[in-house]
DNA sequence: ACTAAAAATGAACAAAGTTCATTAGAAACC
DNA sequence: GGTTTCTAATGAACTTTGTTCATTTTTAGT
């Protein structure tokens, strides 16, 4: 029927042995981040990704467990890209002041949640049923940006309890006022009115500290 | 047959001749308020809310539309009740300086969250499908909140707008620490490592008033 | 080529929101 | 009092969507 080299003709074009199964779960994973960011994470459904991947719904969970599993990847892919995003903006500040260099964390992340408002919602706006909780690693990733937040605080003048204390608040009053403007759809969301909400309690927020280390 | 205050004697006992919808209008919701704080929002499901008002399902959807409504009237309740903590908040300390009397509002706003966990959840869980959005009334009450933060910021040091702008920044700030730490079931929610956050922001954020202002 | 393990499949099931033809009841009119 | 008319209640049926699992297909080893 065929030569060697025909079967081989017929069968490498699918690449490496366990790679198939690898790449659809890239593919997968792909869709579900398109779907997110395109109609939110309420958007995604088995059928339609399964649709989209071109597999069966049933592999979908062969894979992933279940919509819960998918979504906290994707979820952990966007962490991920915005540890990113904030790692490279603390190595570029490194030299300079606690404020200044606060406020650049800030900002970059009001500019990935802008960017990503959908894949960033996601994160936050995600249940999972009662009984389950976020496997370790997605955790860890998480209080990463709070520990890298306290490093940046961290310094001869300002104690570490204090450090993990302000990262911690001004970390979660960032977060509130992107979460509280996003959700208002009154106002049209005007970033530069947020921009300037940041840099006002990141402002008093460093303000805070210098009083806290002379007291 | 009868007397008229024999008729008088049978039809008065169902009440009023509007009131039996509106007292089961009443029970539907206080139900469903229950089922909230005890379960979350999303353990809200018609048939259940149907069986425990002893009515059908269709009766709820006669009254609230769908799910949504029922749920926005909800939270409407829930909104109501936080305006009023923080409006006795509000006229108790009318004497006292900004700083304590922020500090004061922001614990108020935390301690009706920890006492209110699920409702005070439930009002920022919620998300209408695509299309719809929240009535007039419902987003009025929303935007009250922050407008009695304002007044409690304005003085005739402070000008509006910049007292508007705290108010917003600080309400966020305060929002966002408490809800990133209901999330984080790492931690078993130390109620006073959040006050202690909160004051830091808090007392941060009076200081770059107080800052700004003489700039 | 045969076989056993692994993976993919998709029909079927379950849970939940929503609709609507039907029924029951109240009010108005004669 | 009886008849009619309008309003409201009902709940079976429909729709959507997550999930399962018996069956089929593919892969890998001998």
């Amino acid at each position: 029927m065929s030569s060697k080299a025909d079967d081989a003709a017929l069968e490498k074009p699918t690449t490496d042995p366990a790679s198939f199964r690898e790449r659809l779960r890239a593919d997968i994973l792909a869709i579900a981040l398109r779907v997110i960011e395109l109609e939110g994470v309420a958007a995604l459904q088995a059928r339609r990704v399964a649709v989209e991947a071109e597999c069966s719904v049933g592999t979908i969970y062969n894979i992933y467990g279940d919509l819960d599993g998918l979504i906290i990847s994707a979820n952990a892919e966007t962490l991920a890209l915005l540890g990113n995003e904030l790692k490279a903006v603390y190595d570029a500040t490194l030299a300079e002041p606690v404020g200044p260099r606060l406020t650049a964390l800030a900002l970059a992340y009001m500019e990935f949640a802008l960017n990503n408002r959908l894949r960033w919602r996601a994160i936050f706006d995600h249940r999972l049923p009662a009984g389950k909780s976020l496997p370790e690693d997605y955790q860890a990733s998480r209080s990463e940006l709070l520990v890298l937040l306290s490093q940046a605080i961290a310094t001869n003048d300002v104690q570490r309890p204090l450090a993990m204390r302000a990262a911690r608040a001004m970390f979660a009053a960032v977060h509130g006022i992107i979460a509280l403007a996003l959700d208002n759809k009154l106002s049209p969301f005007d970033a530069s009115v947020v921009e300037a909400d940041i840099r006002f309690i990141v402002g008093a927020g460093a303000l805070g500290l210098a009083g806290s280390q002379n007291a």
